[in-house]
DNA sequence: ATTAGCACTCATTGTTTCTGAGTGCTAATA
DNA sequence: TATTAGCACTCAGAAACAATGAGTGCTAAT
């Protein structure tokens, strides 16, 4: 009887539940499967199949008269082991390869972008985010006169991030004075990350150019909103009230609790950074992710990198009962359009000189 | 028997009748009328009233045996003539002053923080626009080399607005040039509205340093993205959940199409400038807001000015079942905290010389 | 003109019954 | 020995029904 031992059966059969209960939301029936998927089993073996998978723990049975549903242990396997590759449409190519070609303008909103279109093509909700600027290195700060007064300030990265703000300086510098305090500043700054940078240093200089502290101090503190917008992690949500078309959130009290989640950008944040794997895409089921009030649902994870730099990562969230496959083939699709992408144009606008560089090495 | 006209006995019971409505969204009877107001009436006068207020056409019946709702006509008549001021508590008014106090730092921030206080007093949701800026003088056009063949373009508007962009251009550009470039533009530019400016005017002057259009062209569509950008209304929204927490939205059908409707920033838009009127504010009432998808509900918007330029407009949407007085009364305090406190930061930062300047005259 | 009294209405709530999808077990079958 | 047909059993959910009570409109008394 009970063979409890997971044999290649006892896999089709528990693949077969998981699958049917994703595409229905509801309880699988020994009968359903022995129609739906030929396995060339009864249904009366099928049950006794389900009963063992049940006492294994991979199935659940909500109660006596109904089928089963998965249980965590079951996704989870179902997850390492079971899951096919989904190939993409044709359609949704199309669509990634429509999203990229006109929109990309700065790098800043490749991450933004990105999520939006796993969102459209997935159906559920994402969640992305910016990481911290930190490790990057500063391309230039400078200082710009607007008029008697007020200044702009500016600060771009290496990856041609660029942050700045409007600064309300001492009326009595003039325009050159400003422009001799820019070149220290990004003299000092430029080509170092954040925390290399020595305020004292330039403040040291500026006394060169009749400039005290207090008249430099707005133009610092203005420097370092930047760097402070730089260094945190911004998070963007997409496809939120997708996660309302499922059966999970027709619960009103449910829907309500998801969409004040969404808005926490702490939690969200965290949800989508810890305990990240360079690289591979990470799947996280049920109670596995950290806060309970989506203990019912799954979050997948991956990170986007262009030239071994990491630009964000990318979370899905969606009820536990996901299209597993269909999320990681779109995660990892956009990823290498991205990548393509991405390369083209660095050759294409950076790279001008390199495109010719090759061809005269040939 | 059934007098039908609008008398003040009528027009008290009317107003009971909405105002228990409001507060506890359920049919109102004779006898909670009787009992919470002391108009020193029977329930049975106060039956024959609301039955002609219903023949009327101000209340409705939901079926025989429940309590009268207002009618649309009742909510109107409500609105126009009924609903009284609602002084806002101590710790409401603090909230208005906390908000101010601390974070505004650019005037472009000013109707978003706005928005965002009205939401959190009414516990509505809020949509907030910033128009259109063609009518805004531009202050300072500038293009700022960055390293070679990258330049950042930024403009500055006489209300503190600042849009930017970064350019690639042709490596072959002098710093030299790019200042120069800059001065032709800025003299060009400055000091104008958009649709006064004349980008030939720019090209024919550029020649004389060696730049012909093609060098530039890169340069003139950053500023026309900047302008753009600076031309198009934004819409915020915001306390967007908080419509679900009105019985009117435990319906998750009711509510999807509302989040949905909310992410149509058009739609949202139109709501908010449609039949706008200056300086007032205006209340519309189910069926009288264009969208079929909030025929139940109101939508009170408000124009925000500082020195007679609108800066923006700001529209609550509720239920109509709605605390019109207390909505009207914050957004009225927001506006008034808003002015005074815009006039001080005024002449803390720009209107240090006018002051001296009115000095002088005298 | 107002109001007490009363029969009437009907949405809502609770109770009971019915239905059917799905089960586990046993005995027959390949 | 593994599989399957057959059958009694379970139980959530739908359907049918009854009870409740808030609220009404009308009539007659004040």
């Amino acid at each position: 009887m009970g063979n409890e031992h997971m044999d290649s059966r006892k896999r089709a059969i528990l693949r077969a539940v998981i699958e049917d209960y994703i595409m229905n939301a509801e309880p699988v029936g020994s009968r359903t499967i022995a129609k739906g998927h030929d396995l060339g089993l009864s249904p009366a073996t099928i049950r006794n199949e389900m009963a063992d998978l049940e006492e294994m723990g991979y199935l659940i049975q909500p109660h006596t008269s109904a089928g089963r549903i998965p249980s965590e242990k079951g996704y989870r396997l179902y997850v390492d082991e079971l899951v096919g590759d989904c190939e993409l449409s044709i359609n949704e190519m199309k669509k990634i390869r429509d999203a990229l070609d006109n929109r990309i303008n700065n790098f800043s909103d490749i991450i933004k972008i990105a999520s939006g279109l796993i969102s459209e093509l997935t159906e559920y909700t994402t969640v992305a985010v910016t990481p911290s600027m930190n490790e990057i290195n500063l391309k230039a700060v400078q200082v710009v006169p607007v008029e008697a007064g007020k200044v702009l300030v500016f600060v771009v990265l290496e990856n041609e991030a660029l942050y700045n703000t409007l600064v309300n300086v001492d009326k009595n510098i003039s325009a050159s004075d400003i422009i001799n305090i820019s070149h220290v500043i990004n003299q000092e700054m430029a080509g170092k990350t954040f925390d290399k940078v020595y305020f004292e240093k330039i403040e040291n200089e500026a006394v060169k150019f009749n400039m005290d502290y207090e008249m430099i101090r707005p133009i610092m503190s203005g420097i370092l909103k930047c760097l402070k917008n730089a260094e945190t992690a911004h998070v963007y949500t997409d496809g939120t009230i997708n996660m309302l078309n499922h059966p999970e959130f027709s619960d009103i009290i449910r829907a309500r609790e998801f969409l004040e989640m969404m808005q926490h950008e702490d939690k969200m944040l965290k949800l989508i950074t810890e305990n990240m794997t360079d690289g591979g895409i990470m799947v996280k089921i049920g109670t596995e992710n950290t806060f309970d009030e989506i203990k019912d649902c799954s979050v997948i994870t991956a990170t986007y990198s262009v030239n071994d730099t990491v630009i964000g990562s990318i979370g899905i969230i969606g009820p536990t009962r996901m299209q597993y496959g269909k999320v990681i083939s779109s995660m990892n699709a956009v990823k290498n359009s991205l990548n393509t992408y991405i390369v083209k144009l660095l050759e294409g606008s950076d790279g001008n000189d390199k495109k010719e560089e090759q061809k005269g090495n040939e």
